[in-house]
DNA sequence: TCTTTTATTGATTGACGAGTCAATAAACTT
DNA sequence: AAGTTTATTGACTCGTCAATCAATAAAAGA
């Protein structure tokens, strides 16, 4: 039975169902076992392609990671204003997608991960670092210098207020979110202008 | 040996050699043994006392929580002026104790246990509402109708803030966090009275 | 064809951990 | 003094789980 070229098939389905199954215990708490199983493989195979369960995790959030930034450039090229492009940030970051259990799940943990795990506290500072950089270039036009200060501040406001959604009992109330940040942004910006 | 009376002083001790395991793992992976060590006594005793790890591990969170909230109370007293209030709110929030690895620890896996345990959960409820309460207390002599608003994004912001400056690499960036959520303030407040 | 590489798993190992229990003993009650 | 409550632990049970290994088999290469 044994096809070649199996390795970048199983490594997709494995780490697909770590991030299904981490959704579902809502933390970390998951075996190999559990993933294997869902992946449709055994425990054996899993440890032969990855070696071993961090790798496992590791691979998952970096999935995460690579997902939201294919949203966010997708957004962005369609994006042709300043204004536009702040936009089109603040509707992939809170997309639907990113309201999934799994997803809220595999962020929360993420950030757990990084207080102690090189690997992970690497892969945030990528996301946060890009995250900058986009808002930096859509502020820049419209505040000029003030650009890096705000583009702090709104991405601190994005991680709180996804928090905040994310742990709501309402789940998803993405457009609340969107909106109160946009408020935000309108009020700094118009203060430049007069 | 067996003294009178031991109960609360267990607990306490259990409750803060719980919230020092789990900063020294940064996780909930902290085994009931290890608890019971630090703390100076057996498992069976630890499970004497809370019938089992979750109780444990709530009654950290329970903590910490109090903690906190004495802290925003005590700075509290002493503002007598709205601006001050509002300042006490931020000092308290990003007071080095609450930078502290165990205390950072304990918060991040705080959300993740809220979102599958429902005793972990209210009491992250309660933390939010407490701190909406006070800040729209503080701000509504300051912005009139618009605190409840802004006192919803000031709370996200104190969320996500703390958040980035826990994660960073330079430990307790406390005074720049601050300074921004001051900033933003000032902005919204001076904004009203023109 | 024979060998090597890749795919795959069942079974096993070795370790660890939550929760229970019976036993010991001090203090308090009657 | 006898009985009850509170404190305390060592030893044990039962379960789980990460990681390893030996074995099987199909494809590719020589």
């Amino acid at each position: 039975m044994p096809k070649l070229g199996m390795e970048p098939i199983r490594k997709t389905a494995l780490v697909k169902a770590t991030i299904m199954e981490i959704g579902r215990a809502g933390s970390l708490d998951v075996t190999v076992g559990q993933i294997a199983k869902r992946a449709g493989m055994s425990t054996a195979l899993a440890h032969h392609y990855f070696g071993g369960k961090e790798q496992i995790f590791l691979a998952a959030m970096r999935h995460i990671l690579t997902l939201y930034g294919a949203e966010v450039r997708g957004a962005m090229v369609l994006a042709k204003t300043p204004e536009a492009r702040l936009e089109a940030i603040l509707l992939a970051s809170f997309s639907p997608a990113n309201f999934r259990r799994e997803v809220v799940s595999a962020w929360l943990n993420f950030y757990v991960l990084a207080q102690t795990t090189p690997g992970a506290r690497r892969l945030l500072a990528v996301y946060q670092r890009r995250l900058q950089s986009n808002l930096v270039a859509a502020l820049r036009p419209l505040v000029g210098a003030r650009a890096v200060a705000l583009a702090d501040a709104v991405g601190a406001l994005i991680d709180g207020v996804y928090l905040r959604a994310a742990l709501s009992e309402r789940p998803s109330d993405a457009e609340a979110a969107v909106q109160l940040i946009r408020a935000y942004l309108a009020a700094e910006i118009q203060e430049r202008k007069e």
